[in-house]
RNA sequence: CGAGAAGUAGCACAGCUUGGUAGUGCACUAGUUUUGGGAACUAGGGGUCGCAGGUUCGAAUCCUGUCUUCUCGACCA
């Protein structure tokens, strides 16, 4: 492409409303623009990218055996009730009517048509197995986009369906999907890493997250330092590495005056923080639920309300509180009238402190046995060293983006729409399905927060939108101007992507533009020509070299060759 | 949804406290000089000051409401 009477801009100040490092160089670069809240169009460059992304995919889709198809966005509401995911989206969800008021969604994820599609299809046990896929728009009504294309409420989606007769099968079918998904994330040169997570919204048994390791990730990754243990925290296992051998004493309660929290009662009390037990005073579905859990550690919500069987968890009001002989502050499990979770690890403690129900006084020296609960459970987050629940090694964490995950999702959907088939018995089954999902967005952001410096992006030779950039320096140079014309068909006909800043631009311009886009390699033409030389530079090293003209395309082969393997 | 911040030219901002008819830098147009890391000078063009009410002789500025965006939290496949 050459860049005079082509759509091209840079800005050369930060954008205003984008703080983050990808969302901010992606604006500044031109790629994108933002619309409105998690809504941004892509700009020929920044599309030109994204397709890169989009097409390694498909190619490894395909490679796999999956069958790309479309699905519409705007889609009536019933699908989504028949699996009971209108109240499970909620407000995730966008609901619009149309002119006869008939209610439609705009589609969050597509399990149920690719489902519906699979059943127009699937008659006997001879039909199965196979895999669909798309790469087409979502939308989620977001509560907070942020981070520009990290969180977004319209994006781009490549979203895998595989329909197999048995648990066999789906096992075949999902590492079919994994493997081919760790040879996208590989030629994509992003660094992340595979955890088990939550199944979340989309049930089913086992899900595994592709995360990109950034600083700015929302999801925080469990990883062991001497195995290869990873876990989202949500679902991160706890191994307590408590080790108390000592008697059990005698139960005694002691006065604490105006001691808040929990710390505050071990220091007054000189007492381990380890050594005590906290209440959590949670509203869980509007019953009150009181959590017992180690006073330094962290209540874990979603292991919760996985325990519960409930979808939401907050903090309980006065009103919640009073209907209980629960004391603020002072709240211990011992002779409560509430239900009553304890925490797995507490089972492990011996003579730790607790509150009393009693304003002013807590327990000392309590023990398991002194005890009332309703359930125990593991209910807290995992804490940076405590032990690998694999290998018993230490635990430190990571922050990641979820760039992709797996589900074996089971017979959910099949169930519920009515997808099955006849084995070889004359019996009817229900198909089992697994989901893949992939954010060809969200893995631009993350390479974008993966590789900058303080010029701007470096991107990628498996995604760069061109990878060459052609410098000239004095346009009214007629032989610069020949030169780089030759060089520019030469690329082209290797099947190189070159962009040709042709514009009557300082040099200086040309140079800050092609390093704030990430263009991988720069060919610079200028004074040197009359002794037959080109500049090659790399974005990424800075290396920089003078090669003779008739080199410099074998040359940049030869590099990109290289940046592929 | 809770807390905080911000909306003034294409972009980044000043002006607001103390009301008097809108300014700076970059970008843009023309010209001159420049030309290897975001050039200099001269002359220009471009704004219903987010929107709607109100106070006032007069509102970017004061008051009320509302919309939008960002950050932290809540939430989140």
């Amino acid at each position: 492409m050459k860049l005079k009477n082509s759509y091209f801009y840079t800005l050369r100040e930060d954008a205003k409303d984008e703080e983050s490092t990808s969302g901010n160089l992606l604006v500044r670069s031109g790629m994108i623009k933002k619309v409105g809240a998690g809504i941004y169009m892509y700009l020929p460059l920044g599309y030109k990218t994204l397709n890169n992304i989009m097409k390694i995919i498909k190619e490894e889709m395909d490679n796999a055996g999956a069958q790309e198809l479309l699905m519409p966005s705007l889609i009536p509401s019933e699908y989504y009730e028949k699996c009971g995911r209108v109240a499970i989206f909620g407000d995730d969800m966008f609901n619009l009517k149309d002119r006869y008021n008939k209610a439609h969604v705009l589609g969050p994820t597509h399990e149920e048509l690719f489902t519906i599609a699979a059943k127009a299809m699937v008659k006997s046990y001879k039909d199965l197995h196979f895999t669909l896929y798309q790469q087409a728009d979502k939308f989620r009504d977001e509560p907070r986009p942020r981070y520009g294309l990290i969180r977004v409420r319209e994006f781009i989606m490549k979203d895998a369906y595989s329909f197999d007769k048995d648990e066999e099968g789906l096992d075949v079918s999902y590492l079919n999907m994994k493997n081919a998904y760790n040879k996208i994330y590989d030629r994509l040169g992003i660094n992340y890493k595979i955890v088990r997570a939550d199944n979340g919204a989309m049930g089913g048994s086992l899900s595994e997250e592709y995360q990109a390791i950034t600083d700015i990730g929302e999801d925080v990754l469990v990883l062991c330092k001497d195995c290869d243990y990873a876990s989202n925290l949500e679902i991160a296992q706890t191994v307590s590495s408590l080790q108390q051998d000592e008697e059990e004493k005698e139960i005694e309660m002691v006065h604490t005056p105006h001691q808040a929290t929990i710390e505050d009662v071990c220091k007054y009390l000189n007492i381990d923080v380890k050594h005590s037990v906290k209440a959590l005073l949670m509203n869980a579905d509007g019953e009150l639920v009181i959590c017992f859990i180690r006073g330094d550690r962290e209540l874990c919500e979603n292991k919760v309300c996985k325990v519960l069987g409930i979808r939401e968890l907050n903090f309980a009001n006065d009103e919640l509180i009073a209907t209980s002989n629960a004391v603020p502050g002072y709240t211990g499990p011992i002779n409560l009238n509430a239900k009553v979770i304890i925490d797995n690890e507490i089972l492990q403690m011996k003579n730790f402190c607790c509150g009393a129900n009693k304003e002013e006084y807590h327990y000392i020296n309590a023990n398991v046995k002194d005890i009332n609960y309703d359930i125990v459970a593991d209910i807290v987050n995992v804490q940076e060293g405590d032990k690998c629940p694999h290998c018993g090694g230490e635990l430190y964490f990571k922050k990641g983006i979820e760039i992709g995950n797996l589900f074996k999702l089971g017979t959910k959907y099949a169930e519920n729409l009515g997808l099955t088939y006849l084995d070889e018995n004359n019996k009817e089954n229900v198909v089992i399905m697994g989901s893949y999902g992939i954010g060809p967005g969200r893995i631009l952001a993350s390479i974008v927060e993966q590789n900058n410096d303080e010029n701007g992006l470096i991107l990628p030779m498996s995604i760069a939108p061109y990878q060459v950039a052609l410098v000239q320096i004095d346009m009214k140079n007629d032989e610069q101007t020949a030169i780089a014309e030759q060089l520019y068909q030469e690329l082209l006909q290797n099947n190189i992507e070159v962009i040709y800043d042709n514009r009557d631009e300082r040099p200086g311009v040309k140079f800050k533009d092609m390093d704030l886009i990430g263009i991988p390699l720069r060919i610079t033409i200028g004074k040197k020509i009359t002794d037959n030389l080109v500049e090659l530079k790399e974005r990424r090293n800075k290396e920089q070299s003078d090669i003779k003209i008739d080199e410099v395309v074998e040359k940049v082969k030869q590099i990109i060759k290289d940046n592929l393997k």
